[in-house]
DNA sequence: GTGAAGTGGTTCATTATTCGAACCATCGGT
DNA sequence: ACCGATGGTTCGAATAATGAACCACTTCAC
């Protein structure tokens, strides 16, 4: 690996839990020498991806990631056209609604809404990136996907994160077949031992998988009458978030999200 | 310089009017072997700080900024605290206003609402950093910063930006005594010839600056009243500002800003 | 068609840069 | 004064970055 992956890397383990880490604690999170990851850190704060706390020494995340977010919603946006999206799919369903983007071969967050309702909550961290083969918006992704993507994800190795985590490259096939025909994908404590979810694809210019948007639900509360009744939410949410991303949904696929719709605001 | 800010130097070249960059136009950019860049593209692209336009084969800032930047506001909000205070400046003043924060010798900005009245437009590129002895911002920040920092900033190289940038060390001592003074910065076409501004610092937590508000106005619609008229909006943004990012105004200054304010909201 | 001049991307010997064990400095507690 | 944390630095050894030359593909002119 390149020492470019290594120092950005470093970056990847900032969490809402974890805002900020100290050298010491790097050196723990990524095995890697001490020297080595001081240097990293230095050069990342130089560039200002990186600040640091004067008094406590910790760093956390800095002003260029800012702005460089700026830049990128200013000419190609996303979280913000996202936010209403979910933030009103959130507030329709009452439950914890987050939207992702395909990165690679995982998932990497871009805007989440939680609606503060109940009282168990669903935890959901923007910082951890998710793996497709063991979330709801992953299976949606996956199904979807190009056959070729797909197959090289199962052929990777599939981690159970959970012990409901389906790690059978065969059984997922299965699911995904499932998925394609129903348009939604439905896991139960697959990545969060409490956490129930079902999700559905984004898609973009051309028709291909760009994302997804979930609705996460505490698996105790989980009932099928309760995942039915936020579906056409999910629905019309996929549908507005396609459209306002500028992308098209698969012609052979399109109805099954694209149902009844009372006329749609520009 | 490490490989690693040869990397992300090359994030620096995207801004609103070069929102996808190819490879020969980074090798142009930067300067650097056509291999070594395209390498550190490819690097950059594996941990989606960049994504890649599948048919032009141009890159643009990828999703891992997005995921960073929600971590980053969860946890230390900078942005979305600014935002509705610069917003509600723009539209007071009927002017672009952005708030810019520190990065090392370098104002990064942060956010800017521009409020489209006027036919004559202010150009504000989000991607670019701001040299402090050249911007109104800067300027602000400069004469509020410790006596070192200042002294560093000054003996540095300072370029002329336009024919109007003060380069003499001498000269900016003198303008930011009478900054230090007033509490405002002005400067008329330093950084862009059609442009002047009025800026003003903001403070963190233990009265050191941590950026700055600016006003930015044509510069062939600026006068000394247009100026003066704008200044209780810019006071206020600069009070609401430092409150709302928990910071506090060195108090043997406060009384430059902390002017007549009808009750604050909470 | 042929070729010239653009793209983006790759190879591999040379060499410069990164690496890491050991080291130092500072703080807080006993 | 000492211990055990923390953050940070040094310098020879070893690895990983470098860049001239190369390939593959488009587009455009003729």
């Amino acid at each position: 690996m390149g020492t470019i992956s290594k120092a950005l890397e470093l970056l990847n383990y900032f969490s809402r839990t974890r805002p900020a880490i100290g050298l010491g604690e790097f050196v723990r999170l990524s095995g890697r020498d001490k020297a080595t990851v001081h240097r990293h850190l230095v050069e990342l704060h130089e560039n200002g991806f990186l600040e640091q706390n004067p008094e406590s020494r910790a760093y956390r995340l800095g002003p260029a990631i800012l702005r460089l977010s700026g830049v990128r919603e200013a000419t190609y946006p996303v979280r913000s056209v996202l936010r209403p999206v979910v933030t009103r799919m959130a507030e329709a369903v009452g439950e914890l609604v987050h939207a992702s983007v395909l990165q690679g071969e995982l998932l990497s967050p871009a805007f989440h809404s939680d609606p503060l309702g109940h009282g168990t909550q669903v935890h959901f961290d923007e910082g951890e990136m998710l793996p497709l083969h063991a979330t709801s918006s992953g299976l949606a992704v996956l199904a979807f996907a190009p056959d070729g993507f797909r197959e090289a994800v199962l052929r990777a190795p599939l981690p159970a994160i959970t012990a409901q985590t389906v790690t059978d490259a065969g059984a997922l096939r299965g699911l995904l077949d499932e998925v394609r025909h129903t348009g939604i994908a439905r896991l139960d404590r697959a990545f969060d031992q409490e956490v129930a979810s079902q999700g559905a694809p984004v898609f973009g210019p051309a028709g291909e998988v760009v994302g997804a948007i979930s609705i996460a639900i505490p698996a105790v509360r989980s009932t099928t009458e309760k995942m039915d009744a936020a579906l056409p939410a999910l629905r019309q949410g996929i549908v507005e978030a396609t459209r306002a991303l500028g992308g098209n949904l698969p012609k052979e696929h399109a109805g099954k999200w694209e149902v009844s719709q009372p006329e749609t605001v520009d």
